[in-house]
RNA sequence: GUCCCGUUCGUCUAGUGGUUAGGACUCCAGAUUCUCAUUCUGGCAACAGGGGUUCGACUCCCCUACGGGAUGCCA
């Protein structure tokens, strides 16, 4: 049985690296009619963001990705944990470490100084039994660490890099419980892996190399490692890894500004995969059907917002104009515009809808169908112009209801004379307030016969 | 500093020893006989560098460079 989590930590909310990370899982958990799960990593109360949990929940629905298990807090596993790392200390693969803050942060510096790798210079590894157990007796506040063997190669086999060979001495010593009791993400993600009996462990390049810490404990504890799936990052456009200073790549930061959730999916699925195929634009069922690691990249990918623009213009277009329509309201409402005339309301969308990157830009595509027109002082020029007051005229006198409007507006430039810019800008300024924009006929039909005659009469001296 | 991973157009990528190195976004030009947008057509643009291996390397190996990641009682 295929079993995958997506583990975020509530540090935050879901940006587009974790969404990409969450939906490689969903696909390759739908691809193999496996399950997938969520478990939030809540391990460190110090950088607790309050609503992180909810937005991340709430983002993984809005984006359609549902899962079938969870959420699990590891808030609420302390008491495992704990059995575990005393487990751990018990078998000699741990040790109680007594060292304060203080302590590391002194010996990091003299490394640094000296040039030496930084690590745990193993203070507390060989303690006597006795002096341990005083120091407990005697209420010192201690964290678990992990005994990591010397001298030995760790081989990660992963499924998108191949096999990682990785040398144990360069390891740390990991802190895996710490002195609040709460376990570091190496003891709680190990341990719930196996409880969760998680099949693929997928998560982002980052850790790879302190995965020989989770083979190890897995050893340890006698449990058969999960098949382990390191992504590449997701990268800003200076190449490192997409973070809180670059911007909001929040997932709700882009639905908030108007790309449609099947756009994020689409774009984000293609950063880091790719259907080997030239097709570009399909969907999340699509994505499932076809996913696998093998088709995943190993170099980090950058972020491009252009091509996600170019994206959800192509699902905006793509939507049925219904659909799009009642997408479209809330942004009329917050504009204070009444768009009670839904005939009308829907051809405005139908034109608006090719002018659209994102979502709110409707508005100052469209309102011009709504709202009285305002000319700039050099307007006047044009629209007072000769020949444009007899178009307007023309247009005024003769122009009638249901009439077929692309006849009627090629009729008139033959009776007139008036042909090209010199006809079409002054009526395009007079119905639409600006020279360029939709076509005259187009115009003509979304205002209707009424509007129309009242704007031509408004520009008629 | 040390270790790990990576490197094809500006960006996302196809390519698994023999290709005119393909597609997409961006940009530019043309068409849709008014503009803008859409749509369509065309164009510019890449194998990081150096050594091997081979009849033949973008493809395999090594070195260098560059980029990223890790090096926390953060995940």
């Amino acid at each position: 049985m295929i079993r995958v989590r997506f583990a975020p930590s509530p540090t935050g909310k879901l940006h587009l690296g974790g969404l990409r990370t969450a939906l490689y899982d969903y696909a390759y958990a739908k691809n193999q009619v496996g399950k997938f799960i969520l478990r939030i990593e809540d391990t460190d109360q110090t950088r607790f963001v309050e609503g992180a949990t909810e937005n991340l929940i709430n983002s993984l629905k809005a984006m359609g990705l549902n899962f079938d298990e969870g959420p699990t807090f590891q808030s609420q596993r302390l008491e495992i944990y704990k059995k575990y790392a005393l487990q751990l200390i018990e078998q000699g693969d741990a040790y109680y470490c007594f060292c304060t803050k203080e302590d590391l942060d002194v010996a990091r510096q003299r490394q640094k100084e000296l040039k030496l790798p930084t690590k745990y210079p193993e203070t507390c590894r060989n303690l006597p039994k006795e002096e341990v157990e005083k120091k407990l007796q005697e209420g010192i506040p201690y964290v678990i660490r992990l005994a990591m063997p010397k001298d030995r190669d760790f081989v990660i086999s992963d499924k998108v890099r191949g096999k990682v060979k990785i040398d144990s001495s360069l390891l740390d010593d990991q802190v895996i419980l710490k002195s609040d009791g709460f376990p570091t993400y190496h003891l709680a993600a190990v341990v719930d892996d196996h409880l969760m009996e998680i099949s693929h462990v997928i998560r982002g390049e980052e850790w790879l190399y302190s995965t020989p810490k989770h083979i190890f404990l897995y050893e340890c504890l006698g449990w058969k490692p999960p098949i382990w799936v390191h992504l590449p990052l997701i990268l800003n456009e200076n190449k490192s890894k997409l973070s809180k200073r670059d911007g909001d790549f929040s997932v709700g930061n882009y639905l908030e500004r108007g790309y449609l959730p099947e756009a994020i999916i689409n774009f984000v699925a293609l950063l880091g995969w790719n259907p080997k195929s030239e097709k570009e634009i399909f969907d999340l069922q699509y994505l499932c059907e076809n996913f696998s690691f093998k088709a995943v990249n190993k170099a980090g990918a950058v972020f491009d917002e252009k091509k996600l623009e170019w994206m959800n213009g192509q699902y905006i277009r793509k939507k049925p104009l219904d659909e799009l329509a009642k997408m479209l309201e809330k942004y009329f409402v917050d504009a204070g515009i009444d768009i009670s005339d839904k005939e009308k309301y829907l051809k405005v969308i139908d034109v608006a809808k090719d002018y659209l990157v994102r979502l709110p830009e409707v508005v100052q595509y469209s309102q011009m169908f709504y709202k009285d027109l305002e000319f700039a002082t050099e307007d006047f020029e044009l629209l007072n112009a000769e020949d444009s007051q007899k178009i307007f005229k023309y247009y005024f006198d003769n122009l009638e209801e249901g009439a077929d409007y692309e006849q009627f507006v090629k009729e008139a430039s033959a009776k007139l004379e008036i042909k090209g810019k010199a006809y079409f800008f002054p009526l395009r300024l007079a119905l639409f307030g600006n020279s360029s924009g939709p076509n005259i006929p187009i115009l003509i039909d979304v205002l209707g016969i009424d509007e129309t005659k009242k704007r031509l009469k408004n520009v008629l001296n």
